[in-house]
RNA sequence: GCCCCCGUCGUCUAGCGGCCCAGGACAUCGCCCUUUCACGGCGAAGAUCAGGGGUUCGAAUCCCCUCGGGGGUACCA
């Protein structure tokens, strides 16, 4: 058996979303599955598209979430270039080839005359494709093209009525019929290679064992076996994984949100829940499993459980994974994680972080996380002055102002006498006091949660005073003890 | 328009002729735990397996048609 070789082509257009980045992780699995190898290739053949920044957010993307690569254009490899632009001799001596033979030819049609074609084909709801004005051209009119300057393109000829199938790893078999494709163009007037010519050219090149790619590129694969079968190269095996859609059922774009998946990073989710979520979107290793170690993926990836379907990107799905992993965490990588969500979110605002209550506090909010961008906002209280603590707030637990003066009052010696500020000897104090109030842990508890904290869902209330300290939660007692003062 | 792919709960999916009048998960709704919110546990609701024809003793699973959705039809990838 050949070795198996995958690459991940992306083009430096854009940021990466999570259909490319599932089809690179897809890839993959499959190479370390097989003990085969991971080549990242950059096709960056459209000079007019490339977005500044875009190659480096690839390799952002791919390193964020632990996706490491054999070969590529920053480490090389044993078949460098990895860049596509820097390959352009290697297209041109298959560009001759192909001319010699007779399986591509020159076309000098202007943009003009070929958007005014497909404007008359679609009125008249004909076939859209290139009518060959430019197969028939004489050398002497071809010379004379050159001659006076005119650029031109370089297109394949497209054989006629010939059947073309391919046996799909996912798909089974797929076949077209040559008559409904039309001579698309391998050489652009710039002198790059296009897409299609490139792309088989390299794979080729690369010894690329298998082409796994979304299934958009589907309707182009007939081309591409064309290319092969004309420069006498032996075909990679296809697969064309279900693409992601958006909750609307389209490609995923940039309507539906965050779609870089660097913007999920900065978003506070987690790389490993984001892989998580990702590789059950077409691809299950069961019945019921849901989290999977990247390892387990690894042992148990197998094409043949790749889905057909297209799936719909689910953010409450994400969401809950997210929870999921940040719970998994173990208590330090979270504090560090949390720590730096909070320094950012706090940074210009005065707000102080204090390592050692972060450090207690931080395992108390782990459950309640589902995203590490809602710790700043959760835990705020513990490290500002300003808390937002209001009349109406207070008010919501259910006792009327005398009672909450009352219970204030006396929580207020309780609290003043107490030497000890530990969570146990609160509890059976408070207890305690709310009986002799006659109230209920209800409502005497969440009438000093929301003067101690300004909020409603905290949480437990012990934990919260014992880290609090007998300061700050005197003061705050006394702020709220203003609001009910009786005139 | 034409070509291609796809079609199981709202969503991700299991299922590959009898184990399925369809299993799991997210979301939803109850209940339990409980000082709140979560977590966790338990449970409910939710899919005439897109529809219609076949094949078969038997079909979500095989075949055909229809419908629906998506993708492609660029000197973009």
């Amino acid at each position: 058996m050949t070795e198996v070789r995958v690459r991940y082509a992306p083009s430096p257009t854009g940021q990466p979303h999570i259909g490319n980045v599932r089809t690179a992780f897809f890839n993959w699995l499959y190479a370390r599955n097989n003990g085969g190898k991971f080549i990242v290739r950059m096709e960056d053949t459209d000079q007019e598209r490339l977005v500044e920044g875009a190659y480096e957010g690839i390799f952002d993307a791919l390193k964020w979430l632990g996706i490491d690569w054999d070969e590529g254009p920053d480490i090389g490899g044993p078949y460098s270039p990895y860049m596509q632009s820097e390959r352009l001799k290697i297209y041109d001596a298959n560009v001759e080839v192909l001319l010699n033979s007779g399986h591509a030819y020159k076309c000098f049609c202007t943009r003009d005359r070929l958007t005014k074609l497909r404007k008359e084909q679609t009125d008249s709801k004909a076939d859209i494709k290139y009518d060959r004005h430019c197969l028939s051209l004489t050398s002497t009119q071809i010379k004379e093209h050159i001659n006076s300057g005119d650029t031109y393109v370089v297109r394949y000829r497209v054989p006629s009525s010939e059947i073309v199938v391919i046996d799909d790893i996912v798909r089974g078999q797929v076949e077209w019929n040559t008559d409904f494709l039309d001579d698309f163009v391998l050489v652009k007037s710039d002198g790059y290679p296009t897409y299609h010519l490139a792309n088989v050219i390299d794979d080729h090149a690369m010894k690329i064992s298998h082409v796994l790619r979304a299934e958009e590129w589907l309707p182009s694969t007939p081309r591409h076996v064309l290319l092969y079968q004309s420069l006498g190269y032996e075909m990679p095996k296809f697969g064309h994984l279900p693409m992601i859609l958006g909750p609307d059922r389209s490609k995923l774009s940039k309507r539906h949100g965050a779609t870089s998946i660097l913007e999920y990073r900065d978003l506070g989710y987690l790389p490993s829940a984001v892989i998580n979520f990702m590789v059950l979107l077409g691809w299950s290793i069961d019945d019921h499993t849901e989290i999977i170690s990247v390892e387990d993926m690894v042992a148990s990836f197998d094409l043949k459980r790749v889905g057909k379907p297209a799936a719909v990107f689910d953010i409450d799905k994400l969401n809950w994974m997210n929870g999921m992993y940040i719970r998994s965490l173990d208590n330090n990588d979270l504090l560090v994680a949390v720590k730096n969500v909070c320094i950012d979110a706090y940074k210009g605002r005065g707000i102080l972080l204090d390592d050692e209550i972060l450090a207690k506090i931080t395992p108390l909010i782990a459950p309640r996380l589902k995203n590490l961008m809602d710790a700043p906002e959760m835990i705020e209280y513990f490290f500002t002055q300003e808390i937002d603590m209001n009349k109406d707030l207070i008010s919501t637990v259910g006792m009327d102002d005398e009672e909450i003066y009352n219970a204030l009052f006396m929580s207020r010696q309780y609290f003043l006498e107490s030497s000890n500020f530990n969570k146990s000897i609160l509890e059976v104090d408070l207890r305690d006091i709310c009986t002799r109030l006659e109230s209920s842990p209800r409502k005497y508890f969440g009438l000093l949660r929301n003067v101690l904290t300004g909020k409603s869902a905290t949480p437990p209330l012990f934990d919260v005073i014992e880290i609090l300290g007998k300061n700050v939660t005197l003061l705050r007692i006394d702020a709220a003890l203003d609001l009910f003062k009786i005139n």
